[in-house]
Order: C-alpha cells, then structure tokens, then sequence
DNA sequence: GATGAATGAGGGTTCATTCAT
DNA sequence: TATGAATGAACCCTCATTCAT
C-alpha cells in the first residue's frame, strides 16, 4: 500500500519533470516548479533524487525506456521489413501524440553540450536502434528486397532514423512543429505519413533493378 | 582604426556568446562567462546589446544570415536539380565544419517551448528554405526532378530538409555526432555524404521513373 | 511557536529595513544590509516581500500605522481643544523618541520626486491628518477658543501639522537634530516642548480680543 | 574667453547636477544623467570634481551660497522686526519659485544620516540664520517685537524657521506639494503668505502683548 | 584638454539544496 | 518521514570611475 502511493508520487514527478524539462530544458527548469505540479513538497523529489541532474537523468531514462518500448513492438509483428518500417513509423507517430513532452525531453538532451550526457545518453539512447536499424536494414535481402546498388546499410539506417527522429520532433516540440507548418500548412497527418513511408518504400528497389 | 576595433570586438563577441550559448542554451549561459570568453568586461556586452535576449538575438540572427547565404550560394549555380541538392549539401557540410557553433546555437532554439522564440524563429529562419525547396522540387522534368509517382513536392521538400538538418547537427553537437559515431563508426565523411547524395538521387531526382 | 517565531523576525525584518531606508533612503539601501542587520539571509526577505519596493512600502504603511495610531489616541481624551493639542505634541515626541527610525523612514519619503511615491503616500500619510487638524480648528469656537480675526483655520492647521513635522524631524533626524542643536544648544527637550506649547496657545485668541 | 567658458559650464554643470540630486538624491542620482542633462562629456565633470560626493557638496555649497544670500539682502532693508519677517518670506518664497530645484537639493541633504553631511552641513547652512532669526527676536521692543511672556527667542527664532523651511519645502518638493493640497487646495499662494504672516505678526511681533 | 568606451565592483533577485520541525 | 522555510552562491544588470585616444 505504501509502496503504491510511493509508486505513484515517483511516476507523477517524473511525469510533471519530464514536462517541465521538456518546456524549458535542464536550467530553465526549476525544483521548486516540478514539485508543484506533482504536488509534493520539495523535500520528497531530493529524497528520491540526488539533485536536479539526477532528476534528469531518471526522466531521460524514463521516456528512453517508454520510447524503446514502443519500438520494439514494432519490430516483432512480422518479418517483412516494409511492413516493420511502417509499423516503426506507426508506432512513432502514436508514441509522440501520446507522450509530445518524452519526445520533448528527448530532445533536450541533444542540445547538451560539454556534459556528461551527451556521450552518455547517446551511447544508451541511441546504441539500441542503430544496431536494430542498421539489421533491418541487412537483413533486407533475405526478405526479398534489396538496398539500391552501392547503398551502404548503416548509412541508410542512420538516415532512416533522422526521418523517424524529425517525424517524432516535429509532431512535438513548438520549433518543429512550426517548421513544419511553414512546408505542409495544415496537412492531414495521415498523408504526411503516406508520403513519408513513399519515400521509404523506395529505400528498396524491385528485384529488377538490381 | 578605432571602428575597425570595435568591428573585431563585436565580432569576437557575436561569436563567444555564439559559442556559449550553444553550448548551454539561453538560460545556462552566463553573461559574464561570455565576457570571459571574449576577453571583454561585462559592461561592455551591456553597451552593445540590451539585455541577455538582445545577445541571444544578434547571435541567432548573425547564425542565420551566415546559413542562409552559404545556401544562396548553392542555388546561384545552375539549374539541374540534381546539381543544386548536392550544392546544397556540400556547402551545408563546409558550413557545419566551418562555424560548428552556429548550428549548435541553430539547435539550441529548436528547444525553445513556451517561449516567444520558437514560432518567430521558426518563420525568420526556416520560412525562406520552406519555399525555395518545395520550388526546388516542384520543378518540371526538363530539371531533372523526378519524384515517384503520388509524391507531394512540399512533403517530399519537408523530409529533405530534415535530412539536411540531420547532417547539420551530426557534424556539429555532441549528441549528433556521438549517435552518429554508432551508426557509422569512423567512417569518412566523404562517404556520407556520398551516400546521402545516392539518396537523394534515387529518392527526389532519379530518372527511371515516369 | 512557529508562528510566533515568524512574526518575531517579520517584526524584525521590517524594524531593520526601516532603520537601513530612514538612513539611506530606498535607493542607497540595500537588501543585503537588511539581511544583515535582522540576522536571516536574503532569501528569507524575498520570501516576504516581492522586492525592494515592496519592502519599502511595508516599512512606510507599518511607520504609517504606528504614527497614526499614535496620534489617533492624542485625540480621544477629551473635547477642549488646548488640551488636544498638547496631547498630540506630548505623543509625537514620545513616538519620535520611541521609534525614531520610523520617522526617519518617513522623512525619506518627503524626498521622492517624480516617483510614484510622493502623490500617493502624501494622501495616504496626511490625508487623515489634514481633515483631523482642520476640524480641530474648526470645532474650536464650540470649545470656547478661536482663531484670530482674518485666520483660515486650514492655514493655521497647515501650520501647526507644520510644526509638528519639523518637531519630529528634530528629535529624530541627524540633520535637523544638529540644526536644532544650533538653535537651542543642549536645551531640555521639556522646555522645548513648553515654548512650542505657548506658541500654540497663542492659535486662539481671549475673548475680549475678538 | 576660456575662463567664461569654463565657468558657463561650470554653471551649467552644477545647476544639472542640482536638478538631478533634487529629484533622485544622492545616490539616486547618475553621474552619466547629470552629463547627459549639461551637454557635456562624464570626463569633464570629474575634470572639476574628484567624486560624485564633491559634486554634491559642491552643488549644495550653491544652493545655500544663493539661499543666503537671498535671504541676507532681506534683512538689510529696516529695523522693524516685522517687516524684516516679512521680506524674509516674501524673499524665500521667490527664491523657491525660481529655484525649486535649490531648495530640492537642499531638503535632500536634510536627509542624509549617518553620513558627515549631515553634522557637517547643519553647521554651514543653519549656522548663520540660526544666529540671525535669534538675534532678530532678541531685538528689544523699540524693534517691535513682543514675544509672549514666557517666551524664550532662541525657540521661537527656531519655530520660525520651521515654518520658513516648511514654506519652502512646500513649493518645491513633490511631497510637501501634494501635502500643502490636501489641507489647502488650490489656495491661491499669496493668500498662503498672508495667513503666515498673520501667524507671525500675531506670534512674534503683535503689539498687544505686555 | 575633452571624450565616452571600458572596467568591474556591487546590488537586486532567483533558486538549487539543506535541515529544523 | 514529509515539509517548505531558510540559506547563500550565482547570475543579470547598472553605474561610478578610469584612461586610451
């Protein structure tokens, strides 16, 4: 019983840090402003975290973990790497209408510079999925379709997952989402993702091409 | 003599508080470390710039206007498609090499929520690049664009430009460049960029389709 | 307890700032000193109050409050006006012995100029004041006393408030402490008082005078 | 030619600095303001004083300079102690029309504690009209005044320059202005002076007193 | 000598962190 | 154990004063 109150307090403060970290970035955040929207003293937050960087990092851990989640459903519907890419872009796009301010926080730590987190969290963030996309990626052939001629796999994998990533910004933080605005004006989201699994499908050409 | 001091002062400055807000964001950098880093006296940053916002201001519109020239630059050259996307990235790559704390300034606003920053950069910054790309490609086949069939110019410029971008911030902040390295690994540039060059050819100006 | 502790240092917060503006004024006051003075850090009083000004305006309506309620008393005790007037000479030099800093504090605001300031506590501070005294005099005649042929009683009120800031002033300010030193040498402050008294009889005329 | 230079600009400096003290006081007051309001560059002004400190008092040694001498000529004209009295009001109250900001800066000084303006100054400034009003009351009646019985002249000398400073503080400073509405409205001033010396000639020289 | 840009100490204010209750 | 008031370092910004030109 105690344990599940203390459960929820851990998950509302994270939540409500996620969102304040994601709103304005680990200095513009403050303590005292995460603890009033979790509703819980100060005290309680420095009791289960060292200091304001520990909170981050449990945050970070916290959307990762959820984000890596949702991924690898995707992965294990089917073998057909068509159909993972598209469940991948699927899952992304719900992922970030549900939790924009994960997405947000997420991209917080990609703006740290000279700290510890980036290489840090770069290697745990990110290691995951380069070697999950970069796979897909070489697995390819043996589902029946194939790079184009001089395609590099981890190449192709990383841009793979730039679009993804600027998918997920895009659908949650207020920069991007103007951005994209400025090129789509008020597009159905659902088309932008027709038109973006287009341009996918054609990371893989026809069997004649080859 | 004394103007030309004052124009490398300025200058120096511009580009400390360039430097160190990209590397800590608008609420972590100091103005006094700015200062420090200029080898000026805080004063003098407060004869030039009104407040903290002013410096961030100049230093993001100075970014701007060194981008967007570079990118002028690669449009001025010819009229083939082709030709000028891989301008664009090439001179985009120099750029990220060239004044890597530009993009990272570039980045940091891209995380600004809530604030006013966000949608009036967007617009100043991204506005222009919105509408010289999505012309880019939707330029008639005698230019050598031939985008798969169903495609949407705007959605298709979109997801270049995120493409750029991507490699913007892979050659300049931390984050980027690590999560890169897990692609990638050492891997040379050049072949990056030849490989995104092999993408955007297949993907945006490849000619086998109708 | 904790309450009591609370309004302890708030009493005292506000007995050293109003010492530190009766001696600087707002603007050579400093927070720091305050702090200094009521023994608690800076925080505490930003707890309190909302900045500089805020804590000034505390200290003005508290010396505000005190004054008049001292002077309020004064009025009480009875009908004849002589009488009056003497009990409001006997407390303003009790006050101004009692809590010179408070007189102090309010002399400093005399010297705002084109501040909000000025206009709104010379109503607030002598609005009261103003109606009381000339009332006074008014009333007089009741009370078998008046003012001499060709007075206007809001004059000769206007004069005897006159006196009776130079009088407080004089009892409490370096200045005019120093001044009256010159007039008066180490005259008794009963004396004073005495001759201040006669002078004031001499408001009212005998009746065969009229 | 230089030298009349010099000292229109010295003149003018002194007379920006007064207004500037006047409305801000001492520390209120801005070094760069006062250049700004005199035309001239900050360096001059600490060419003639060493600190903003000297500038006060060179300011304040004007102002009184002006003040004495104006209330000097008044006692030159008679003998009769009530038509001194009366030049000296009717001289003070000229004297603050056309120089409020004189009488500003001196109210400023009257404020000062804890600093060695105050001791210092109440010497130089009050010094000698101390010892002037005195003398003036001490006057046999052959002069005209009839103090009441009791009366003892150092006190009533002192009272009169009360409200001689209260005059005079009450058409220069923003306070006092405001104060003198509220018990008077828009009284017309020389109705104002009369009533004083109706006060006066009752209080200090009428004729009817044994 | 005159200028006003540069300096940097100092003051207002915030907020991460501590700790008495 | 939970609270949130208190602490005080650190930051933005101003301005008295200096000094290179």
């Amino acid at each position: 019983m105690l344990k599940k109150l203390t459960e929820e307090k851990l998950a509302l403060i994270l939540d409500s840090a996620t969102g304040e970290f994601g709103e304005k970035g680990l200095s513009g955040a403050s303590i005292s402003g995460i603890a009033k929207r979790s509703h819980v003293s100060v005290g309680v937050i420095y009791k289960y975290y060292k200091d304001k960087d520990d909170l981050f990092r449990a945050c970070l851990n916290n959307s990762i973990k959820n984000l890596h989640s949702v991924l690898s459903d995707a992965f294990g519907q089917t073998d057909d790497t068509g159909m993972i890419m598209r469940s991948i872009v699927t899952a992304g796009v719900k992922y970030a209408k549900d939790h924009p301010q994960e997405i947000r926080m997420y991209h917080e730590i990609t703006a740290a510079e000279n700290s510890s987190f980036a290489k840090e969290y770069a290697k745990e963030i990110e290691g995951e999925t380069a070697v999950l996309y970069t796979d897909l990626l070489n697995k390819s052939k043996e589902h029946g379709v194939r790079l184009p001629k001089g395609a590099h796999p981890a190449s192709f994998a990383f841009f793979f997952d730039n679009l993804l990533m600027m998918l997920h910004f895009s659908l949650s933080c207020e920069y991007y989402k103007e951005r994209m605005h400025l090129y789509l004006g008020n597009m159905e989201e659902d088309f932008l993702v027709s038109q973006l699994l287009l341009l996918l499908n054609r990371f893989f050409v026809s069997s004649e091409e080859a």
